[in-house]
DNA sequence: TTTTTGCTGATTGTAGACAATCCGCCGGCA
DNA sequence: TGCCGGCGGATTGTCTACAATCAGCAAAAA
């Protein structure tokens, strides 16, 4: 009759079962079904403004609608897709004006953890910072720009993660993700070459100087940086699209049903 | 053929319909009834580690468990309640640790919206946050503490929103939402009197003199004297509540059958 | 008395069915 | 030719039914 406290502390007495029975125990249709969307969305396989039929879907996934539309509403709190009523389920396209507020979002938080590290980073930590800067430098002197992304990724994640304060870790994952939907940001066709390498050296040194200010700075700036850099690719790139406009493209897109072969394979 | 753009600009023609056939067009069960949630547990009349089971709340609303999963998915993607499976959803609770770390949190986001505002801000919008500081100080002096504290929130909002990162806004109230959870904050049992009234002052001052580091500062010290407030308040009663532990209270809460009744008022 | 084991009612997880709405097409008509 | 209105297929919104799981109790065993 107590509810606040009478749960807890009944199944996590010991070991922790077998891997896979904890994943069952947890994790019900709508959670796997959530993660995989997410990936796909994520991955780029699902693409901004592709539409998500449920009976489709759901097929593919070999699951009933109902969970596929909890599923969806995560998603959409998310930020990932949106829904509109009676006309159905998108993947959210992110516009140039959203992607600047998200990264002058991320130019502020990221300051704030520039400043926690400075003021309380531990030689462990720095030296698993400055691994990867190094793998980063190496990424670069290989030309490998993909892998490079990836190790940039990386690197902010962990550094945030380091700041130790799990609701700014949780939401700057989100607006990472929400911005990967900025779309012109995550196709195939080659990355920025990293002109930035060098100022995440000069981040890590901020931070292990200690210098609070400093460190923020470097921080708050880099991302700015990065904001300028994306966003000047991203015009260059819409310019070009629209200069080449070619109708008789490949035959893949514009029909969902594209999607659903994919998506079957990526089940099974 | 084209997902991407066939949507958009087909119904929104001219004058927007009666705005209750609007509201019909828009918001669905599920919409309804999130909203409908979000405001009881953020009034306290779901208290924080109450469970909410579906069959009740389907039937008290007068609607079918379906929907209702769908919101309980959106709820806990917005972090206002926690789902484990199998067992149910209960309304989150929020520890100390995360609070404090919620307020951290924003105090960065505040010193990010006084930089922007004491940069950006038109004598229109100086004029209107001046006349909320004007009210909030008549709440004082009227010993209001309740209605100090909702003019408080509307002050602090409308300077996030003021500062023109609708990212921010959202993920600030957001914030905001998560942090009354902190159940011995929102209370009946009286609000802290204000402390903080002259601090509004120094803000609105900082930002009108268009210096940003000031502005910056002032938001930011202000939220942290605030979460120390907070924090220490919570302590204190904490302590009080421990010490006296009354048994035999009243017996309105502990079975969901009085949420069940009210609810039912509260939709009809 | 204490612990364990099997049952029972209650609740959640998932699936399928029906109703409501929307989009596209076609024929009528000016 | 171009616009308007109604029909049909497709898709979403909601509900109901069934299966799986859990919490609590009671009886049996130690």
């Amino acid at each position: 009759m107590n509810p606040e406290v009478s749960h807890e502390s009944v199944h996590d007495s010991g070991h922790p079962p077998h891997p896979t029975i904890a994943l069952l125990q947890t994790s019900s249709l709508v959670n796997v079904v959530h993660g995989e969307l997410e990936r796909m969305i994520l991955s780029g396989r699902l693409k901004p403004g592709e539409k998500l039929t449920e009976l489709t879907l759901a097929a593919n996934l070999g699951i009933s609608r109902g969970p596929l539309r909890e599923a969806f509403r995560m998603l959409e709190e998310a930020g990932l897709v949106r829904i509109t009523k009676n006309r159905g389920v998108f993947v959210r396209d992110i516009a140039v004006e959203e992607a600047v507020e998200i990264f002058d979002l991320r130019a502020a938080m990221d300051e704030l953890v520039g400043r926690k590290l400075a003021e309380n980073i531990k030689p462990v930590q720095l030296k698993e910072i400055r691994g990867m800067v190094d793998a980063m430098e190496k990424a670069v002197k290989d030309k490998d720009a993909y892998h490079y992304h990836l190790l940039n990724l990386k690197f902010h994640d962990r550094l945030v993660e380091l700041a130790g304060n799990s609701k700014l870790s949780a939401i700057y994952r989100k607006l990472i993700k929400e911005l990967s939907l900025f779309r012109r940001l995550n196709l195939e066709d080659g990355w920025l070459m990293p002109i930035s390498a060098s100022e995440h050296r000069q981040i890590v040194k901020a931070i292990a100087s200690g210098d609070a200010n400093a460190a923020g700075k470097a921080m708050f700036e880099h991302v700015m940086d990065s904001k300028a850099r994306t966003i000047e690719h991203n015009l260059r790139r819409q310019s070009l699209i629209q200069a080449a406009q070619v109708p008789g493209k490949q035959a893949t897109d514009g029909e969902s049903a594209s999607v659903t072969t994919r998506s079957r394979r990526a089940q099974g």
